[in-house]
DNA sequence: ATTCTTTGACCTTGC
DNA sequence: CGCAAGGTCAAAGAA
């Protein structure tokens, strides 16, 4: 933390301290219950984490690769912050280095047995049953069948279940913040359409687009149009307009833009920002950060809690960071899944969703 | 007229 | 050193 490289600090992790705990959390399903009714609430304990940073961006491979995913490829959220706690100190030796922060929403399907599996473990409350019902309706949407149920079903393969018990608590914490930024997402959601990434607040500009190999989607490439911000971000969505995933590079040097961004009328993505805007802006501060990102997938499922956020070291020595780095970086490295493997697996999967309930148990 | 997106070409980086 | 892939630039077009 104490590094701070002016221009490019270690990601800092935001949220991390203040951020609601699960109870918070519900309550905020609570009020998109519609939505998200089924999203159970997240065990409030949960330790700070501190997570590992992955240097180098991984991609998610919607079902083909999705078997092994390269060793740290996705790290929890909490790896996130966490990573970028440590990061402050450990990292900041490159100074160079970009954080960046990788979000892969995942089209998000939740089979009934998850489902059923929610409700059997979830403190549940016998009423969210129905509305999880509901939402498996929603999750049959077309586009999330395509996507969904191919990584779905692989995703449950590949992870093994040990690893979900070491997730177990980290995902809670990954699922709290999935469910923040889903419900951002949420709350922004029409406003992406199609075209904007999510907006997390910040106004940017598309300055490329490109087909990536290891993925069938397109990545575009956008920087943040405040003048001296250096951060860019790109994101890969799905067929759907879904978000495939969204990688941040930089930190801002800015807070968000409060105010609805430029002139575009066409409602940009902003209107949400208020709302979204102020729980992270507690959190995040002046920072503004990356680290969030909104997924919105859509309305139409409204669900798309998971998501994996990696900070991509800049650098090149994946080993390093990964191995010692993580550790060494906190020193406690809870984190995470330090198990990189698991984590990524974790991360991925519906861990999140199904960790949940566990979560809630302990 | 202004701003943003699109898109092909060019540059950079890693293997 | 060469190749491939990724990332960025910038002109052109669209809103």
């Amino acid at each position: 933390m104490m590094d701070i490289e002016e221009a490019e600090r270690v990601v800092v992790a935001k949220p991390v301290a203040s951020r609601p705990t699960c109870s918070t959390f519900k309550s905020f399903s609570e009020l998109l219950a519609g939505a998200i009714n089924a999203s159970p609430p997240i065990a409030p304990s949960h330790q700070t984490t501190v997570s590992a940073i992955r240097p180098k961006t991984v991609r998610f491979k919607p079902a083909a690769a999705m078997n092994r995913p390269p060793a740290g490829s996705v790290s929890s959220q909490a790896d996130i912050f966490g990573a970028a706690l440590s990061n402050s100190s450990d990292m900041s030796p490159k100074p160079d280095t970009k954080q960046s922060l990788i979000y892969k929403p995942m089209a998000k399907l939740v089979s009934k047995t998850t489902v059923s599996l929610l409700a059997n473990m979830g403190n549940g409350s016998t009423s969210q049953q129905q509305p999880r019902q509901s939402m498996e309706a929603n999750l049959q949407h077309p586009n999330h069948e395509k996507f969904g149920t191919n990584m779905s079903s692989s995703l449950h393969q590949s992870i093994p279940r040990h690893a979900e018990t070491y997730m177990a608590t980290e995902s809670c914490k990954v699922v709290q913040q999935n469910l923040e930024e889903d419900q951002k997402a949420l709350t922004s959601s029409n406003t992406t359409n199609g075209d904007r990434p999510y907006d997390d607040g910040y106004n940017w500009r598309k300055y490329g687009q490109k087909q990536v190999k290891g993925s069938e989607f397109p990545r575009s490439y956008y920087k943040c149009t405040h003048p001296n911000c250096p951060v860019k971000k790109k994101v890969e969505r799905s067929f759907d307009g879904q978000i495939a995933e969204i990688v941040y590079k930089g930190e801002h040097n800015h807070s968000k833009p409060q105010l609805p961004k430029r002139n575009t009328g066409s409602g940009t993505q902003q209107g949400s920002d208020g709302m979204v805007q102020d729980i992270w802006s507690n959190n995040n501060q002046s920072e503004t950060n990356e680290g969030r990102i909104e997924n919105n997938q859509n309305d139409t499922t409204g669900l798309s809690v998971r998501s994996a956020y990696h900070v991509k070291a800049p650098q090149p020595n994946d080993s390093a960071l990964i191995g010692g780095a993580i550790n060494a970086g906190g020193g406690s490295l809870e984190n995470s899944c330090g198990l990189s493997g698991e984590c990524e697996e974790g991360s991925k999967g519906f861990e999140a969703e199904e960790d949940e309930p566990r979560c809630k148990r302990r």
